[in-house]
DNA sequence: AATGGGCTTTGACCCATATCAATTTTGTTC
DNA sequence: GAACAAAATTGATATGGGTCAAAGCCCATT
């Protein structure tokens, strides 16, 4: 695994393997893990190896053989693919309880990063190919993580071909609010731990469209800005419509 | 299900149920069915139900109940999505072997349509969880289906996101190549059954970008064109080399 | 082989977003 | 809290690909 990040970081991944954890894990009922009866979560605890990533470190790099499945249990990352040239299309941005590392050949097709600082558990493919034939549920609850995957990257591939610079940010920001409220967060207002540039990236913009477009949503007073990275969505109707494609 | 398309065709989809057309399917070795083994093919032709869709027919609708999964044994058919004034993301063109059906909730996210004559079979989604239960390999199948899709999709994020309209073009008829390849087909010469409107709307450009595209490298000798739907690739290097974002 | 209709191609022009270039703001370190 | 660097914003200009419009081409049908 090799640091290709831009910000260089020391490449030592902290690993501690103290016992049962996953028991007491924020990420748990939000996660794989959740296919696990109970009564044998120790069994994962024993699997999974417990890592940190610091601010910008990459922990998997495109290319990288495919070795281990990756659960986040906190923090924030980015998932991308890059071209010769070093135009960046970011795939994602994973929190707490998602999942990653599935790869259709032996190797990696994107690299991850760690926007905030990062803790993830990390399962050795082979071992667990073996706790999915001893826990059926967990191969169903993995093939249900794909599914909606896909979904979601069907519905960023309508985004990207055919959505405005508007319309981009509007999906984004309500994406956001849905995801945080999937995760329990409240009600009308989003972090947003990652920059411009990489919200540029997600949505096929610069960076400067991405500013511009939130300067003009806010003159419109359709969302409000608190800092940089704090969106209030005033008008969430609006919003809906513009992500939707009827204005 | 419903009949979106813009050429009407007659609703009613033929059916019919001869047994044990499975263990002749040509479409058998390259899809799902392949997981399951010989001695019980019969089983699946039991569950198939065998349909055909005429050209211009939508067989999928999205919102449509999703209680099938289906897989296609003939023909060429896309699978789109679409915003609410019309704008349309073709999410994939599907052909022998190809698997769809898998939804996040429970309605298809897309709408899917026959560009050419189309067969497949169609399984009901509750008959076949009792399949995957009873041959887990079934769905180990499955699973890596939806691995290959997510990978293809997020690919094609960068495509859509970051490429310009010629890379578009060349990273497009080089999967069209590899794909055929895989199906035993030969060697540089690609067919293209679908309209230059549709490959519009799978690359994020219009009709005419994507005409003039095709004529550009014609003129550069990149390609040749022999009618418009088929293109033989005569320097396949540099089509490589504007897939992958060097030049 | 003539007719007609729908694709495809070509042309002229335009606009949404990129690019290039300052500023301003924010956040961090001493 | 001063000083700095990084990120975000704003402004001016350029351009790739969209839009609108007009031929051209290819079959399918008669």
């Amino acid at each position: 695994m090799s640091d290709t990040g831009n910000k260089r970081q020391p490449s030592t991944v902290a690993t501690h393997t103290e016992p049962s954890q996953c028991a007491a894990c924020a990420a748990r009922q939000v996660s794989l893990c959740q296919a696990m009866p109970s009564e044998d979560i120790a069994l994962l605890d024993e699997l999974a190896a417990k890592h940190t990533a610091a601010k910008g470190q990459t922990f998997i790099s495109e290319g990288d053989d495919a070795v281990s499945l990756f659960n986040i249990t906190a923090g924030t990352a980015k998932i991308y693919k890059l071209l010769g040239d070093g135009r960046r299309q970011i795939i994602g941005f994973l929190s707490v309880g998602d999942f990653l590392g599935l790869a259709p050949g032996s190797r990696y097709p994107f690299t991850a990063e760690a926007i905030t600082p990062v803790r993830y558990c990390q399962f050795k493919r082979t071992r667990m190919e073996q706790v999915f034939t001893e826990y059926p549920a967990m191969r169903r609850k993995i093939l249900e993580i794909a599914s909606n995957e896909l979904a979601e990257a069907q519905e960023q591939m309508l985004l990207l071909g055919r959505k405005t610079a508007k319309e981009k940010i509007a999906s984004f920001l309500l994406g956001r609010v849905r995801r945080a409220q999937r995760l329990g967060g409240g009600g009308n207002s989003v972090d947003l731990p990652m920059s411009r540039h990489d919200i540029g990236d997600f949505l096929g913009l610069t960076t400067e469209t991405v500013s511009r477009c939130f300067t003009s949503m806010k003159n419109d007073n359709i969302i409000k800005l608190d800092g940089a990275s704090l969106v209030r969505l005033v008008d969430k109707a609006q919003l809906e419509q513009l992500a939707s494609g009827n204005h």
